[in-house]
DNA sequence: ACCTGAACACCGTTCAAGT
DNA sequence: ACCTGAACACCGTTCAAGT
């Protein structure tokens, strides 16, 4: 028997209770005290398994980002993998409450190493063909491209009037579309 | 004589002062009360003149785009404006601390009057040629683009790696022109 | 009309102390 | 090793009261 009583929290059971506080309460209702209550916890008790509420919120976008990348199939050639990513990473994002903006205030978690998640980041695109150089820049294309759209439709009071306008759906495919299509030339 | 005392603040100083703290502080120290401190005056004299936080958020958001509406040049066709209000648009963003994260956490002050703001967004380009649902698609994509990419390159420790790797200039340029291109054969 | 003072209900985080 | 209790230095916002 190493210990009497098993602990309480784990990184994982944290990171679940506050995607939950989130969905519940959204991104300004995501305060660490509400996080521990949920887990039926005091607040300080998060700081043994994290080291701020920063570095919390950077695990959840990873986890936003790594599912993702998990719902991309497998495909024969770059133009639709970052097709497919892309549409992946959009219904990621609004998967969640707040997923866009989560994102956006997030540093990535991947700071800890980034040479290694810069690696993982690109790896499917080089496989199918393109440099590591341009596989960076196209996969930091799109990434942008998605997060923006995704922080653009989930901005409330302009939504709905654009939705009387245009189709979201649409309109990302038709600019992603622009952008691969565009890419062709310069994967040379 | 309308009054005895001139009042202390209005509209353009409280803005004026939020920004000095942006750059001062970055996002997380722009509070009301810094705001206030900076004014020489009371941080609940705010509420007079703005009704909370998110909407002198959205004032500074505004502020940002407008500067890069009126960057853009005359120009002769609507892919020489796209690309010039996105190159304007990073530049605007890059131009205060924390701007990227800034328009992420602001919901656009245009929610006032929805049909006017996009309108106005969308007028340069209808005025060269493209329909207005187009003008609203294009414009929509460069937007997210531009913002998405704002966020990215903010992104502190990431960046120190990234730019090692790739000129974030180029990569932006490059995911640009290809979308404006890809666009091309939409614009019908 | 415009601002202050005081207060309310929160925050994130630290740190000694408990087990 | 893992959590609690109490505290510190802040927040945004409201509201009576001053001028």
């Amino acid at each position: 028997m190493k210990r009497r009583t098993a602990p309480a929290l784990d990184r994982d059971r944290l990171i679940a209770a506050s995607f939950a506080v989130l969905e519940a309460e959204g991104m300004e209702g995501l305060s660490m005290r509400r996080v521990a209550a949920h887990l039926g916890v005091q607040a300080p008790a998060i700081y043994w398994h994290v080291g701020d509420k920063a570095e919390l919120l950077g695990l959840m976008a990873r986890d936003i980002y790594a599912a993702a990348y998990a719902a991309v199939p497998q495909i024969e050639d770059w133009r639709g993998w970052l097709r497919r990513f892309a549409q992946a990473l959009r219904s990621s994002l609004a998967g969640h409450r707040d997923g866009a903006r989560l994102c956006a205030v997030a540093k990535p978690a991947a700071a800890s190493d980034p040479h290694e998640s810069a690696a993982r980041i690109t790896a499917p695109l080089i496989a199918l063909g393109l440099t590591p150089q341009t596989a960076l820049s196209f996969q930091a294309a799109v990434i942008s491209y998605t997060l923006g759209w995704a922080m653009f439709e989930a901005n409330g009071p302009m939504h709905d009037f654009l939705d009387r306008m245009m189709i979201f759906e649409d309109s990302f495919e038709t600019g992603l579309d622009a952008m691969v299509a565009g890419f062709e030339p310069q994967a040379a």
